[in-house]
DNA sequence: TGATTTGTAACAGAATAAGTTACATTAGAT
DNA sequence: ATCTAATGTAACTTATTCTGTTACAAATCA
């Protein structure tokens, strides 16, 4: 499963938002201690800010700030602002329709991807932003 | 995401294989209702003799056959079988040691890649083959 | 012995993501 | 007003991964 490191990166720059005292982090800052490209911050920027989790202003003192409090973001609300893919692939290449199973297998798989999606769902709801700020308290 | 589509091939093969009169079934035969080539078939076949789900005979009428009985099956141990990844990517580069975010990042999520993961595990432990049999069956 | 199938290596092509450079746009500060 | 510093965004490179393909050795049955 070639996945993209965008949730992590995601958890990591809400959660140094949410733990910095200084309203504003620019994205040069935030890629510092992703250790990573400006721009690669900024894309992720724009996938939370459309999910309505943070908010960004431009300009000199400009940066993101975190619009709501750590308790009240969910782990599924960032996971689903920047990895909108499903848990897993389809057929590429539509299965053969004179197969008794071909014809319908594509249906099954959708259920159970819903199934599946919906379960990770779940577990992530359980998780908010301010569970990782404790447990990055903790020694 | 950049999911592979293994697990949807794997779970249409085994269905073929459960629902087949005939003891072998030919990865040609295998990729003609799959819709692929049979060298991708050969190669998923591998990783699912190696989970103990079939097993394969060469030469002349050589194939591969269900090992278990399809309520024996279950959805996960075919997911692990061929999608050995995790739920979502790490970090690529190592985030700063600077930053106390950055420090502890690696490990807390590592905790939730853990949770997410078998949440993911626990939902599709709850169907078999049989039951995708059952829904292939339906109009 | 011959035919057929798996196992496997090697490679092509496509898709995807991260990273990078460059620049227009915006807005605060002096 | 002007300078400066930040975001927004486009274009491109590079690396990786996956599927698909060809080719062939090894195995096995008739």
């Amino acid at each position: 499963m070639m996945s993209s490191c965008r949730f992590a990166f995601a958890v990591h720059v809400l959660a140094v938002l949410a733990s910095e005292k200084t309203d504003c982090c620019s994205s040069s800052r935030l890629a510092r201690t992703v250790n990573t490209n400006p721009v690669v911050i900024r894309r992720l920027l724009i996938e939370l800010q459309q999910a309505g989790l943070i908010s960004t202003l431009r300009g000199p003192r400009g940066g993101a700030v975190l619009k709501r409090k750590p308790e009240k973001v969910t782990l599924r609300e960032i996971h689903q602002a920047v990895e909108p893919g499903d848990t897993f692939g389809a057929h590429p290449n539509e299965p053969s329709p004179e197969c008794p199973v071909g014809k319908k297998i594509a249906r099954v798989m959708g259920r159970i991807q819903t199934r599946a999606n919906r379960a990770l769902a779940r577990e992530l709801e359980t998780m908010t932003l301010a569970d990782v700020l404790r447990e990055l308290r903790r020694p």
